[in-house]
DNA sequence: AAAGTGCTAGGAAAATTTTCGTACGAAAAA
DNA sequence: TTTTTCGTACGAAAATTTTCCTAGCACTTT
């Protein structure tokens, strides 16, 4: 399908699932270079070191990523922060697969049982924030 | 890359984008025919009936759908309740890009500030139906 | 019966995503 | 200086996902 933009650069268009392996790397670690993403992806699942460049140089292309080069050493890092773009993700989920409902999506997301105390606690504070703040 | 499953029929995977998008109106509308699939998707996009058709006809060599024929009548339902893929996309998706913490994605789904109070109040309830089953 | 309508099956093309081979440059080691 | 090492760029193959063309069957209409 013909894009609607006409220029090659600077399409701005959601991650990939292994788009989304990379970013949860670079969140993790913060900047890093192509060695240090890949030695950390072959912890999963067994990935060449090129195949990790090539998708990273793509992701540059995409502006999903921006690189700072000294002493020649490439130093990746995400455009946007861990926030937005887990936001983008989750809301395009929740309006593909969950019917377009947040709390669809939460009670199915809690619903496996295996969350602790602590993170249902921390929840609860937030929704209770977040109630306080809509009531105002 | 050469699959484990040798055999032809019968592999589990889980459901792409487009493969989501049809059990979402499936989940909605109940068993359908392939014709009120479609039309329901060309509400939101073009999309031609062969196109779902053939779709229709994967998911239902890999077990995502089922299908009965009354009448010449091809009726489609997915294999599985709406809860069970759901819980199976969600927590793929936790693990990929939300560092394995349900925590993180669900403050992430409301952190966008347009949940409603109902939505609010229906998770905190749940949340403590999860905690008094947890100290139980 | 012939033409039209509406549907399925299957192949294959198109688009997208993922992987890797090869070339090449710069720095370090021999 | 030659060789080895370590990294990037780029093209293209491979794998996956998505789309649609064509053929064929059954029923309806003329």
């Amino acid at each position: 399908m013909e894009p609607t933009n006409t220029s090659k650069k600077g399409k701005r268009i959601e991650p990939t699932k292994s788009e989304l392996e990379i970013l949860q790397v670079l969140w993790q670690q913060g900047p890093s270079t192509v060695r240090v993403v890949n030695d950390e992806l072959n912890k999963i699942r067994e990935v060449n070191y090129t195949s990790t460049l090539k998708l990273m140089q793509i992701m540059l292309d995409n502006k999903l990523l921006q690189r700072d080069i000294v002493d020649r050493i490439h130093i990746y890092r995400p455009s946007e922060a861990a926030e937005v773009t887990r936001g983008q993700v989750i809301r395009g989920l929740r309006d593909l697969a969950f019917d377009g409902s947040t709390s669809t999506l939460v009670l199915s997301a809690l619903g496996d049982g295996n969350t602790s105390l602590e993170d249902l606690e921390k929840i609860k504070k937030l929704i209770e924030e977040l109630e306080q703040e809509k009531k105002a």
